[in-house]
DNA sequence: CCCGGAGGGCGTCATTTGAC
DNA sequence: GTCAAATGACGCCCTCCGGG
């Protein structure tokens, strides 16, 4: 599938610095709350409860992270295949012109 | 029409990374 | 050292497509 590779875009040094480019902000949901009072956190039910909560919370927030991982992961291989294209027509370019000087200096030394 | 393989997205767990 | 966020790895499900 050819790129357009029109958009030279960021570094794209090949390595994983160009993994984080623009860093959207991520907006959690905020449908969880911490607000326990201490003293509610003694008896074994309410004890359960709150890990309950802890671990749903938690597997929420990496729920979400796991998304903007890939997504950021996505961007950045379309990034890398952009970066491909355009080396790939600047190749071209130059062995062209390469070609147009040996060309040149042939017909001079004639 | 129905398999079966390929490819992609998702959720979860384990591990790594970075900030404090 | 501790904690939260980021990422890798795994298994599951869904969709698409070619072959029988």
């Amino acid at each position: 599938m050819a790129v357009t590779g029109d958009e030279t875009e960021s570094a794209a040094t090949g390595d994983m610095s160009a993994y984080q480019l623009c860093s959207p902000t991520s907006s959690l949901p905020q449908g969880v709350m911490m607000a326990v009072s201490p003293a509610s956190l003694h008896s074994p039910q309410q004890l359960a409860e709150e890990a309950t909560r802890k671990r749903e919370l938690r597997l929420l927030k990496n729920r979400e992270a796991a998304r903007e991982c890939r997504r950021k992961k996505k961007e950045y291989v379309k990034c890398l295949e952009n970066r491909v294209a355009v080396l790939e027509n600047q190749n071209k370019t130059l062995i062209q012109e390469l070609k147009a000087l040996k060309d040149l200096y042939c017909h001079k030394t004639e």
